[in-house]
DNA sequence: GGGTGATTTCCGGTCAGCGGGACACCGGCA
DNA sequence: TGCCGGTGTCCCGCTGACCGGAAATCACCC
């Protein structure tokens, strides 16, 4: 991938180089993994600081800067969902002391928007921000269920990648997968990424009635599953009240 | 303030239109409260969007996009000290089921990393991101109590925004209030913000001991300080063990 | 001490960005 | 139905902000 001409584009490509693997470089680093020559990288790093966008460490490292993160909880995903849904997602958390998450859509990946965990959690797979395929986790079936039916076709003929031998290999296993999830409403995605854990997720509705998230559980394969289904689809049927959806038959378009 | 000419300076501009009262924007809004021509926002915010930074949601109008709340969930705030934090600020949460607050300090302000709330919380005086004078809330003065000399000198030297009568207005009055949290190990703002309210406030420390940010429950004025104090500081001191800190003489310097 | 790598500064050529202006679109109003 | 103010999109010729090679400076470690 060539380096864009353009100044917020180069400006972009130097942001990507942090990631959660990577969260500081220094401005050689910087350099090599953007691509970028290092006087303009160099250049751009300056004006970035000057902006708060980035920050200096005391090692002299650059870091994702405090104007970033105050932008980006700004974003409908953080401001608006995660502020609603957090609540409840403590309570559920409080139940079953297992890994909690909330996340949403992009194109054909799962985004973590919340996770909680016990302090002592052994499986630090995901983080807020951190990205799945949607074939492969509970609440990616869920949303991927209740997704427009272009993006379930490019789903569909997308390879699926294999984490373990129990994830949904083939096109039409992950049909019928979504068909039962649509049906029943709630989604179980058994050993598909551990062998030794299943999760358990329900969908988060707007107040058009359309998903816009979804919840889960990750708990040991050895957990009975009626003791957290119910109540993860509780807490996924709370977030959507919360959010302003109601039962019922749709209120009629004028 | 003029406009900035560098294309950084102008999409920071840009950007700096969205806050938490206005987290949405149409094109012209943009443009208007930018300073920025309509063309010139036009290619902007289209390159923005390319970029994911900007979205556009149904009604046509420009959100912050999910990648700047990417970026920003890697800042240091936010992904260390957040996340550590977290599940000890649940249990304080638990225990006391009021506002509890985490906090760092930017210059001369205080900013609010993370608030738990009953889903039916009464005031939402603060959310994630917002911003507070130092002097004026607990927070902030345990942050201020333990900033670096410069930084004290020039709050001092700052003229005292007044919430309610109670708040700390004479630099006297500040000086005296930072010299008994430094001895006692946490703060107490009394009706400072609002006149039926308090907070109680403890510091959380890195590694090397330093306050890296505080911890704080907000609390009906009629509320026991003894039945929350306590909670307050063992949680501050637990974030601050799973920081890395630990008691006893600091480790000699070689 | 000198070799290595990271960081910072400089400067003249040039192309990315600038923004006025033309135009399409929409919803409200008479 | 036609008008109108507000909004969003596109075009295009001029120009100064940006580019990046090169060289100076700094910080270590054999």
């Amino acid at each position: 991938m060539p380096v864009p001409r353009s100044i917020l584009g180069r400006a972009f490509t130097l942001l990507a180089v942090f990631t959660a693997d990577r969260p500081s470089a220094t401005l050689s680093e910087l350099s090599r993994h953007s691509g970028l020559p290092l006087s303009t990288t160099h250049r751009l790093v300056r004006e970035l600081v000057a902006w708060r966008a980035l920050e200096r460490d005391a090692d002299g490292r650059f870091t994702i800067g405090l104007r970033l993160w105050e932008l980006g909880v700004l974003s409908p995903g953080a401001l608006d969902l995660r502020d609603r849904a957090l609540p409840y997602l403590e309570d559920l958390f409080e139940v079953t002391h297992h890994n909690v998450q909330l996340a949403i859509r992009d194109d054909l990946e799962v985004v973590y928007v919340e996770r909680l965990a016990a302090k002592d959690a052994v499986s630090v797979l995901t983080r807020m921000g951190s990205r799945m395929p949607l074939h492969a986790t509970g609440v990616g079936l869920v949303l991927l269920a209740h997704a427009p039916h272009d993006v379930q076709e490019r789903a569909v003929h997308t390879p699926l990648k294999r984490f373990t031998p129990h994830t949904i290999g083939t096109s039409t296993a992950l049909r019928e997968t979504l068909a039962s999830v649509r049906r029943d409403g709630y989604a179980i995605s058994d050993r598909q990424i551990e062998p030794i854990t299943y999760s358990v997720a329900a969908p988060v509705r707007g107040p058009d009635g359309d998903v816009v998230a979804a919840v889960s559980v990750v708990v040991p394969l050895e957990t009975r599953t009626d003791t957290v289904l119910p109540a993860v689809r509780a807490c996924g049927r709370a977030i959507s009240r919360s959010l302003g959806w109601r039962t019922g038959p749709p209120t009629p378009k004028p």
